[in-house]
DNA sequence: TTGTATGCGTTATCAG
DNA sequence: CTGATAACGCATACAA
């Protein structure tokens, strides 16, 4: 079934079909719904390549993300598919790993399919040399590249975040003036969103004056998926410095602390008080329930695909949307 | 940069160009050369939609999952999309959400977009009624239909998933051998796995010939997300019916169970096993650990992609595969 | 081994 | 409002 047959069986030419098809509003009512009628019956739809050769694009999106199992960048895919289908788009989904080179080849590739856009998600995108970001600067010469949760100056890119260094900032803050000044932080990136997350933190240190805070902070570079190893590593940590507070960087690593209190018998939130970030599911899921910085991701999705659905139509959209966290109180804090 | 571009550069006709590109063995080695020269120079990738009227296929894989957030979800679309990458295909994804008529529309969309194979991930997209799985059949004269997890016999559908049945009564077996007899079974889905379930544990209860089993099988229709909701509603049931075991058709089901006993002082295990299932990362979340049945879903992912290769290169595959489900025991069980 | 010519199914630009 | 017809970029059967 071509756009041909459909014209025959039509008694019209296959631009009347086209223009149908489209949608345009120079084709006489009656005529249209003949065509109409013969498309349905038929069930026709029209041949995408074909399509994309005409309108060289197929209103899809392209989307990277370095780990869709991920809970935090799971949620953000998901949020940012249904904003896209809501919208005409479909999504082209690549999981790239965390490898620079592989990014690479998957940013390369996907703009070869002559995706739209390219949304990458997560800050693990961004390095920190001129060197690393070069495949950026490539892809935006393309196309526009939309990020989330990452920043990066270009022209042809947009960056929606939250800011990450104010939230953690306050989060630190709030501990610190509940008298809780030994805080251990976990965390377990250096990305551009992870060291935002480590300034804050430290800052509130610097600025309540602390100065031993360094010994306290400390990377896991293991899986986040087994919390009880997460929680093996806050134990040996405990060997060394002592602690009454606990901030992450995740939620996962604030639940091996939590698991960590547990075995010792150590009281939440009178002995200990914990912080995560992310606000995932993981906070309702131990008891007590964790306090945890929520970064509003659903927001950032709808954000983001604003700001896309503006760029593509020509508009002159912002470089950035910064959104504010905000700590959700709950069990493992008590102020 | 198009084909003619580079076949006026290398001084040779498109044809030779196109033969280049696509590795056939009748080209001269210096032409080869001379063609790649150029080709890399330019750094230049052939067209897809051009690519893909003339081949109609684009090495493209559909994936449809009803919410790419779910955990069990997420991890299984993760899993499939590592696998075909590695294979050389692209995957392109669609959240449907949970409603038949979206998900029809879905899978015909989809199905339009000359994917080489569409691969449906959770039991969600098998209804009960001949009428509710049409699309499916329809869809599978076109192109070759996977399941992930779940079963549906028809001619191009191949189905791989895990033998829930035998899973769920191996788990309340066991607990019913512990001595453990009056046990809540939680469950939230009615789909074609959720059933099997069920009836797994019915029949394990049948067969020690406990007769009362039903007031103690409850359905939750809230979002697993918010696991103090799930506590609050086993509180409710347990204002009902007693109970000393739990098995949950979700690991987040029976983190319910626990978050529930935690605020009431029931002891875990000796007062109440729990079992939950899908051996997510919810399983090392709390204390003591949950023990859960792995259904081995990176196995069910490798399987289902292969097969799926065998059958777009024309061999003969098996319509089904069948995993075997196992009982990961961890702290909430003393058996 | 290489080149020519045609088809693929649309969209879009012109005339009418 | 409608209809020819020219792109669009590549693959391939057929010729050379």
């Amino acid at each position: 079934m071509t756009i041909y047959d459909i014209s025959n069986k039509a008694g019209v030419s296959i631009a009347t079909v086209s223009r149908v098809l489209n949608g345009s509003d120079k084709v006489r009512p009656d005529t249209r719904k003949r065509v109409m009628d013969i498309i349905e019956k038929y069930d026709y739809t029209p041949n995408v390549f074909a399509r994309g050769m005409g309108l060289r694009s197929l209103q899809t999106i392209g989307i990277l993300c370095a780990d869709s199992s991920d809970l935090f960048l799971a949620k953000a895919v998901y949020y940012i598919e249904q904003e896209l289908q809501s919208n005409g788009y479909e999504s082209l989904l690549c999981c790239t790993g965390y490898n620079l080179d592989i990014k690479e080849n998957y940013l390369r590739l996907i703009v070869s399919k002559k995706v739209d856009a390219i949304i990458l998600v997560g800050s693990n995108f961004i390095g920190t040399t001129e060197e690393e970001n070069q495949y950026i600067k490539d892809a935006s010469a393309q196309i526009p590249i939309m990020l989330l949760n990452a920043s990066f100056d270009y022209p042809n890119v947009y960056s929606i975040y939250c800011d990450d260094y104010a939230s953690m900032f306050e989060a630190a803050t709030s501990m610190l003036d509940a008298g809780i000044e030994d805080i251990l932080y976990l965390y377990n990136s250096d990305s551009y969103s992870g060291k935002r997350k480590r300034c804050g933190f430290q800052n509130a240190m610097q600025k309540r004056g602390i100065i031993d805070y360094e010994k306290r902070m400390q990377f896991y570079e293991g899986s986040l998926e087994h919390m009880n190893e997460i929680a093996d590593f806050v134990a040996q940590i405990a060997s060394e410095v002592t602690f009454n507070g606990i901030i992450a960087s995740e939620d996962a690593l604030a639940i091996g602390g939590i698991k960590y209190a547990q075995r010792m018998g150590i009281r939440i939130p009178q002995d200990l008080s914990v912080i995560g970030y992310n606000n995932s599911m993981l906070t309702t899921c131990c008891t007590p329930e964790l306090s945890s910085v929520d970064n509003c991701l659903k927001s950032q999705a709808h954000q983001l695909v604003q700001t896309l659905l503006g760029v593509l139509t020509g508009e002159l959209m912002p470089a950035k949307s910064i959104f504010s966290g905000k700590l959700i109180k709950r069990g493992t804090t008590q102020f």
